[in-house]
DNA sequence: TCCTCGCTAAAACGAACGTTCTATCTGGAG
DNA sequence: CTCCAGATAGAACGTTCGTTTTAGCGAGGA
């Protein structure tokens, strides 16, 4: 039976693991983000890359991509509690994601979605991606029906918030500029208007 | 010099070439698709890929980029020529998309966005989906300020009008259903509708 | 002390990558 | 016919990929 001590050494290099590959894959894409270079970014070595996930890079990706989708998921809970209307909140939220795009370079975009694209033809990948995305709606949802909007229109709000967040963070990254997000911001803000 | 019938032999196996580039890149990215796959897909040989793109992959996928800039940008032209409210060209340009994904089993999204994430660091890549999306972007301008919209709000628009429709298609393809789509192109409808 | 076991370290595997090279083919010009 | 540039064909290069394997470390339990 391990230690008290042993869990936590060992969650500390597996967690540096999962946030490496995280940062890494949604920097440069599943294809392009090699398990050696993961390794090495992490500080560890390719044997403790394969003795924490004997599944290989396939079971690395799948760990960062829940790593990710709890990162983003706590940065909208955490605006939709700091803001009483869920359209400021996503306003809020859209600028802070320009602000952390313009702080790193434009580098770090939405960990899910550079993953997403490439690995559609893998079931087990495309679940994990399916799986990110209906949680994010999920905390839009709630919020938009805790906000007074009904449930069917809630729903279909929290699909387009999450899409045009997604697409303006894309659009940012390669214009390098802040200003799709901060307009998506806006024109949330007005849309979300119009069910009240 | 080279003769009538030549130039027709060259440009159909250049351009069967850099067709099946951009359909492989958007199904599997860039990383993800090997220049020997993209040659034994397109019925051609390496050495005639190497002839006729000297600057190999990057130069292939330069012109494939543009390629696909073209083809999404006359998929705007023609939904915004056949109706003659841009809210309503834009719904039917999401529905069109939904469309084509469900038709072929999801795989075959955005053309740059698959590529753009992966290449973000390489500022001729990067260069050329900024492009493509100014020139969306570009065309959807155009159409609202013809459609009696201010000519900032019209270029704001836009920009959100090209992020959701990316956004959603993402969202579409992980999810394998036309449903974010479809919502999209109604808020779309519904947001533009508060510009008149 | 010895032994075990979670973990690290590094070498090595076959396969696939992008690229280069040489050889062959084809069809119009001289 | 000869000739040659454009185009094709395919072998081969070195590198890097993901993975496997083997050896070594270092701290608790008996």
């Amino acid at each position: 039976m391990p230690s008290t001590v042993a869990p936590v050494q060992e969650m500390q290099t597996r967690e540096r693991i999962v946030c490496t590959a995280a940062r890494l894959m949604q920097r440069q894409g599943y294809e392009g983000t090699g398990i050696k270079l993961i390794a090495r970014e992490a500080k560890a070595t390719l044997g403790s890359v394969y003795h924490f996930f004997p599944g290989g890079k396939k079971e690395l990706a799948l760990t960062a991509i829940a790593f990710s989708e709890k990162e983003f998921g706590d940065l909208l809970a955490s605006s939709l509690a700091t803001e009483n209307d869920p359209g400021a909140a996503m306003q809020a939220c859209a600028n802070t994601l320009a602000e952390y795009l313009a702080a790193d370079g434009w580098a770090d975009g939405c960990p899910v979605t550079a993953t997403a694209l490439e690995t559609l033809d893998d079931p087990d990948m495309r679940a994990a991606c399916e799986h990110a995305f209906a949680h994010w709606r999920g905390i839009v949802s709630e919020a938009l029906v805790a906000g007074g909007v009904g449930e069917q229109d809630a729903q279909d709000l929290a699909y387009t918030v999450i899409s045009v967040l997604e697409g303006a963070e894309l659009t940012a990254q390669v214009a390098r500029s802040p200003k799709a997000l901060e307009v998506a911001g806006r024109h949330l803000v007005r849309l979300l208007g119009t069910y009240r």
